[in-house]
RNA sequence: CGGGACGUAGCGCAGCUUGGUAGCGCGCAGCGUUCGGGACGCUGAGGUCGCGGGUUCAAAUCCCGCCGUCCCGACCA
């Protein structure tokens, strides 16, 4: 490709709207170009590194034994009605919808259960059809609340998802695993850093999936991660080792007048006691009853735990009007003295021997309370928001928090799609079972992003081979020089005609002004032809990553070049 | 959806408070000098000032409405 002719016109200056790293570069580079808000351009440097990205994605997943299928990005909404995600997603406004000529409620596809679902079920019907895999690399759309950071979360996107279908949930797991396998390789040879995290279950219990988490500062996603052992889970997911329990305090209890302390920093700065001896008492109704929950002040319950620690039971947590109901003061509770009302408390609680809670008083607190003798806990459970330097529940290592992006998403699924959808196969023992179901996500064009994020610096992009849109930039630092622009293209040529994928920088342009583009870009390697080396015989290369730079014979240039490729990362 | 900001030439911005000829840098075109880390000189092209309405003799500037874009929080590949 010569860059006099390349669509590609990069951007001196950044680009305003752009504040992630990927996105400001991915612009200035000429990789995008934005249309609406989440939506982009792939331009020709772009779309190459996309497709790169896609074949790395096909070929482990055909590898895995996946086949590949192009669903439709127009969908019908009776499947999606049938298993109540349309509603779910209208309610969310989430998907785009659109009507036909005759008035049809049809929308662009967000993901494809619905789809893929029946379509299996119609060609098979037979557990000796089974396990199966289809996968299809698709645009997705997601009318999102709030797109972001260019292709890190983009209304438009390129997603490739794939479903199993197995008779059994042995056969499930199977598949699964081999997803998992396929999703590190596909993530490996992407120049991809991946944490693999345990992802919160879900409201719809006992789903067991990972989230593939690209390490990245400007992260939506928070994980941690431990210093010593293997441990990672998002924080949503997260537990971490209870401390052993305290000697319990032997001071007796303590009415105090704490007027206005309603929160527990109010307290915290009444009574001078730090925030980890403040025992946060959270009014919930679980299943119809009053409920106390307990977390040390400085601590966050997290609502998701709490739900699973007493599942399958409702929990709501409490509104004004129900502190009154149930004889409570919104500011002031406590969990002494309380006969009915069922405490469930986070295993830190154990932790401390003298808490300082509420009184079940207007403008009091009670110091020096004490599990066991003033208060009791009929449920114990990991409820608050792990944090960073938490211990490790595994070794007890410390807990880190990092920032990340999802790339990944991998899902049991069992039957929940294929039981609304009445996806079924006739079992060994003639008996029609639904499909058990597995579902595994890959975002393609947001590794696109993820790449970029994990490899870049203040010149520019930094492409790892593998997603390089180019591999080799030959640069001809003197133009006027024909002596030069004669080796150049002999160069060039040469590397053509061994297939690699080279340009040339032959615009009319200053050298320093393509010394800069070749950063910006991010060529793995780059190959300088100027009039300095020509005359002694020599050019110079230089590898983008890390700024390594070596000379070679002009004659043996194309082989110096090979050899650099093949130790570029 | 809540909170904040912005919209003036292809890009980055000034002008708006105090209404009166639309400006700067980069980029673009021509000519010349340059030519290994974003060169220089001269000449030139390019703008419905986001859109609609209002106030006014007069609106980029003041008022109202709408649209668009980005950033911060609740959700997702």
């Amino acid at each position: 490709m010569r860059l006099s002719r390349l669509f590609a016109r990069t951007l001196r200056e950044d680009p305003v709207e752009a504040e992630a790293p990927s996105h400001r570069l991915l612009l200035r580079a000429a990789f995008i170009r934005q249309v609406i808000s989440g939506v982009y351009t792939f331009m020709p440097l772009g779309l190459r590194t996309l497709r790169k990205v896609e074949q790395i994605v096909r070929e482990e997943m055909d590898r895995a034994g996946a086949q590949e299928v192009r669903m439709p990005a127009i969908l019908p909404s009776e499947p999606w009605k049938l298993t109540g995600r349309w509603q779910a997603y209208a309610a969310e406004q989430l998907m785009f919808t659109l009507h036909d000529r005759s008035g049809r409620e049809l929308g662009l596809g967000p993901t494809h259960e619905e789809i893929v679902t029946p379509l299996v079920a119609q060609e098979y019907e037979s557990y000796r059809d089974l396990p199966v895999n289809i996968y299809q690399i698709q645009w997705k759309y997601r009318d999102e609340a709030r797109p972001r950071s260019g292709l890190l979360r983009a209304r438009e996107f390129l997603m490739k998802d794939a479903y199993s279908f197995d008779r059994d949930v042995e056969g499930m797991r199977e598949s699964y695993q081999k997803m998992v396998d396929a999703y590190r390789a596909v993530f490996s040879r992407c120049g991809l850093s991946i944490v693999e995290v345990e992802a919160d279950p879900g409201l719809i219990g006992g789903d067991v999936n990972h989230e593939f988490m690209a390490k990245a500062e400007v992260g939506e996603d928070l994980y941690v991660s431990c210093e010593t052992c293997d441990y990672a889970a998002n924080v949503e997911a997260a537990v971490a080792a209870p401390p052993d329990a305290a000697e319990p305090g032997a001071v007796p209890p303590e009415v105090v007048h704490t007027p206005g302390a309603y929160t527990v920093k109010d307290v915290t700065a009444l009574l001078g006691v730090p925030p980890a001896r403040v025992l946060k008492s959270l009014a919930h109704e679980i299943d119809g009853r009053p409920a106390l929950v307990l977390v040390p002040g400085d601590r966050e319950l997290n609502e998701g735990k709490l739900r699973r620690a007493v599942a399958p039971a409702e929990v709501r947590m409490f509104e004004d009007a129900d502190f009154d109901r149930h004889g409570m003061l919104k500011g002031f509770v406590g969990p002494q003295g309380h006969d009915g009302v069922l405490v469930v408390a986070d295993y830190r609680i154990r932790g401390g021997s003298e808490w300082v809670a509420g009184a079940n008083r207007a403008d009091h607190h009670t110091t020096g309370v004490v599990l066991g003798r003033d208060f009791e806990v009929d449920v114990w459970a990991d409820l608050a928001q792990v944090r960073d330097r938490d211990p490790c529940p595994r070794d007890g290592g410390s807990l880190r928090v990092g920032r990340s992006v999802e790339v990944g998403h991998t899902f049991q699924l069992g039957a929940k799609y294929s039981d609304p959808l009445k996806a079924t196969f006739v079992d060994e023992d003639g008996i029609e079972r639904p499909f058990v179901m597995g579902c595994y996500g890959i975002g393609v064009s947001r590794i696109v992003s993820a790449v970029v994020e994990q490899h870049h610096d203040d010149a520019g992009l930094a492409w790892p081979r593998a997603v390089a849109p180019y591999e080799v930039c030959v640069l001809i630092a003197n133009r006027d020089d024909e002596g030069v622009v004669a080796e150049a293209e002999r160069i060039y040529a040469e590397l053509e005609d061994r297939r690699v994928e080279v340009v040339i920088d032959d615009r009319e342009r200053t050298a320093g002004e393509k010394f800069a583009d070749a950063d910006l870009i991010g060529y793995p390697v780059q190959v300088v032809v100027g009039r300095r080396g020509v005359s002694t015989g020599t050019v110079d290369l230089k590898l983008r990553a890390t700024g390594e730079r070596t000379t070679a014979p002009l004659e043996r240039a194309a082989d110096a070049v090979s050899q650099l490729l093949a130790s570029a990362p």
